[in-house]
DNA sequence: TCTTGACTTGGAGTTAACTCCAAGTTGTAG
DNA sequence: CTACAACTTGGAGTTAACTCCAAGTCAAGA
């Protein structure tokens, strides 16, 4: 698989998969004789979950540190499932921050809606901003 | 209440939260005659509520929006109703994909646990990666 | 009143994560 | 064999969101 149908196949540039292998956040894609990169089914699970875990906000350096962990082979097991149980930690944090903020416009959007139907804004003393 | 106060019932730093006044973010604090910031309830709902969205991913532009369309007035209703349902949308879609990753982190993890307890990590055929 | 520490401002600097660029190489269609 | 698009690299540039700094002002205690 070229990068180009890499690209389009997870809807992302060719500039950050090529950042992604430079700096680690991925090992080094296979190529082809002449140096193209040619994605592998290993590669690509790679890339995808590179991409998962970019899209609930891990940082890119962690990502680095699994894989380097990772091809210092089975010895780092340990050390593997500590980081991913971090991880699970800082997303679980991260999630129940956006069920807070949820609950807040859900709140503030049903208000304006009935500001909306009857014209008139309504509020409780502890609300004064909008 | 001074911004030390709200820096530590917070915990965030003077800096940011002088910044967010800036850049509008929040609207002006009130002040002392001295100029000094003094925040009064109000104040503080705009800054709880600015730490709640952005913490959930709201970016500060949107803020700053919501802010400006705010101090227009009553006209805006239907505007900051959009851009509440926009913003909403966007903190759902976030949130799955923190779901997804929690999924493959729980996954890979369960699996983990039972390599250190084996000492053999077992791969089904379309996980060659770690 | 003096000192000391917290506050003020405008503007410059930093960080993470891309994103773009120039100059050169590869590979396919005619 | 020749175009020519798509690929390669190292390195520079950009963006969002802070974060720090210098130089000056304010205010509470001795």
């Amino acid at each position: 698989m070229t990068i180009k149908e890499v690209c389009e196949k997870y809807d992302i540039t060719a500039d950050t998969l090529r950042y992604y292998e430079r700096v680690g956040v991925i090992p080094e894609v296979t190529r082809t004789p002449g140096g193209i990169r040619d994605y592998q089914e290993t590669d690509i699970a790679w890339v995808e979950n590179a991409i998962c875990f970019r899209d609930a906000g891990m940082p890119v350096e962690m990502l680095i540190e699994y894989v380097k962990l990772f091809q210092e082979g089975d010895s780092t097991i340990d050390a593997r499932t500590n980081l991913l149980k971090e991880a699970r930690e800082s997303i679980l944090e991260a999630r129940k921050k956006y069920d807070i903020a949820l609950e807040k416009l859900d709140y503030k959007i049903g208000r304006y809606e009935i500001a909306q139907k009857t014209g008139v804004l309504t509020w409780t003393e502890d609300e004064k901003d909008g």
